[in-house]
DNA sequence: TGCAATCGGAACGATCCGATCCGATTTGAG
DNA sequence: CTCAAATCGGATCGGATCGTTCCGATTGCA
């Protein structure tokens, strides 16, 4: 129940990008990391996969970079993390289809997983990078639990 | 995004005590194994940490076994995830505390991961084990995402 | 045409998770 | 009271995934 570094890293280059010019000025994988702190290589990689799952524009040649290719508002952690680690899947059943997880035709648990996966994913979809980009929030700090 | 198979286990092994006279009735760790299909070391590992947890009473000796402390219809998946898997944390940054996540200061987004934990910790929340133990839900089957 | 800067893919290492095995503890029967 | 059976608890081993690093292919400008 917790999601890789990967992603943790993605959404914080994803808002250091956003604060420039809302993303609109070209910039490139160097800057990024040495602004973020993120490994240089590691923010390589998840520039290439950022790139392929389309939320951000990447040139190549000199002179290139990246630039986010939606306005920030309309970019959320949901497609952040789609992005990053694929579809939001709690269990293997859902997405791996009829691997049998050893219960087959007894599982009257799946059924509910789909309705699970779809709250997480709204929960998910209910931040985007522009608000991410904004101050820290006013709403109390509200611990993780007690 | 993704919770380990040993929660889906757990989950399984959970509901399939709830169908036994609402886990009224004293069984053992090897039933539910060769019931649910779960391999049988795994399925004691599970039972330990529930009982940790507080989700299950076990009892040694001849004749022991195991019993669910409480109702079905009050143990939630959030529960049984937090019992497995530990507290839930999307990120490294809430539950590690102050293990600078390399941004240190800069990170405005840290502040936002408690609101999704707390989305995702009630998503988890809403689904009990007499939901699950019911049978399969009329709702339609939702593809987990088209 | 040459060079420089960038993205893209492939190999290595480390860490975490899952499965198996063995020992400690407890109850019931003789 | 002693023995024996059955259970939970911890420790060890193997596998897989994730994260990092290095190297090659591609592109645009001078």
């Amino acid at each position: 129940m917790r999601l890789s570094s990967l992603t943790d890293y993605a959404v914080v280059m994803l808002v250091a990008a956003a604060r420039h010019c809302g993303g609109l000025a070209r910039m490139n994988a160097t800057l990024l990391a040495e602004e973020t702190g993120v490994p240089l290589p590691t923010a390589q990689k998840l520039v290439s996969r950022l790139a392929a799952a389309g939320l951000i524009d990447s040139t190549r040649g000199t002179g290139g970079g990246i630039r986010l290719s939606r306005p920030p508002a309309t970019i959320t952690l949901a497609d952040v993390v789609e992005a990053v680690e694929g579809p939001i899947a709690m269990t293997s059943c859902v997405d791996a289809g009829d691997h049998d997880c050893g219960i087959a035709g007894n599982c009257r648990v799946k059924p509910h997983w789909n309705a699970v996966n779809q709250a997480v994913r709204g929960a998910l979809a209910g931040v985007t990078l522009a608000s991410l980009a904004a101050e820290a929030p006013a709403r109390e700090p509200m611990e993780v639990e007690a």
